[in-house]
DNA sequence: GTCTATAATAAGATAGAC
DNA sequence: GTCTATCTTATTATAGAC
């Protein structure tokens, strides 16, 4: 439960980012947003129209926060292979699993448009980002110059992705290490030496 | 709704493993149960303890499933690259997603030991019988002699969990294809010649 | 084996007092 | 803005008749 440090709003949001994550929409009752945040009934329906709008404010915020934690990453110096395996091998809750992935599995989120559009367009950012980069290592004579930039941006999210789902279903952290090490020495064996 | 051409029994375990696939544990309740299989309440309870004992029977008989079907293409004749090649780009409900990978964001079944270890051991079993056929590509001179099996094999599994992600986060089963092209790029850039 | 009560608890909100 | 009351509908069963 969140201490009186924020406003009521802020820990209402905060508290269903959370619950989003561990349990997701489905799985995530008004009651428990309430408790969790410290809040009454009427607290969190006279700040929010309900378990919807919440989710959805939550939802974008997650989003927003996903892409700039990726962005310190992928904008900071170095070569594209660098930043690239510096982004895959950054701190990560990996047991926790990624809060925008675990969405999509999730029945009521996909079969609204509205809480499904920032996971979707989390996703078209990330591969366009991480594309964008691959072009670029490949055009400075990088990686090897047949490479597939789409393709592979996709085969990167994933890994990523995948590692998350092996990773809680082995119940071990490092089983995520093991399928990023494993793409990345794929696609290190492409470097142009 | 199934049809009566099995018994009630049956019923109940099919209904149990759609549901699961679509919803899954949290997301389903005995009563979606029950409707789909065209079963009372009375007849549910007599043939299983409950929810938990339904679900497990379902799962089990899920990662059986899987365990089955991906053998089929594992075990068929060819080169490891083309048996791998064959496994990934089978035919796949790419948009219902993995049966078995997205109980790895289910909470309840997670946090249950018991539900757990079938896909736990599904997913075991698939690294080692992918990095199995890895080695023997790699012993063979199918494949770089530098490649590592259990970290290769671990990368495709998490691409085709991620690949699911990406399709449905997209709305798109392309996106799937998209991400195994792009891994199996990469891998077969490693071919020996 | 299947059916119909019955029941305690939770989900997801609305109403109105304070 | 927050609180308590109230409401309807699910959830997840158990009990016992048929």
């Amino acid at each position: 439960m969140y201490t009186a440090w924020v406003n009521t709003s802020e820990r209402l949001i905060e508290s269903t980012r959370e619950l989003l994550w561990e349990r997701g929409y489905v799985g995530t009752s008004p009651k428990a947003i309430q408790q969790r945040a410290g809040a009454g009934q009427g607290s969190m329906y006279h700040h929010f129209a309900g378990k919807h709008e919440l989710a959805l404010t939550a939802i974008r915020r997650t989003a927003d926060d996903m892409r700039a934690r990726a962005e310190e990453q992928l904008s900071a110096p170095g070569t594209a292979l660098e930043r690239l395996t510096a982004y895959l091998l950054r701190e990560r809750d990996v047991l926790k699993g990624c809060p925008i992935g675990r969405l999509t599995q999730d029945p009521d989120v996909m079969a609204d448009p509205v809480l499904r559009a920032p996971v979707d367009e989390t996703f078209v950012w990330l591969r366009g980002r991480l594309a964008d980069i691959l072009a670029e290592g490949r055009d400075r004579g990088e990686l090897d110059a047949a490479l597939d930039p789409a393709g592979t941006a996709s085969a990167v999210v994933a890994v990523l992705q995948g590692g998350y789902v092996l990773a809680r279903a082995a119940d071990s952290a490092e089983l995520f290490h093991t399928a990023v090490t494993g793409v990345l020495a794929l696609l290190s064996s492409r470097t142009t030496p």
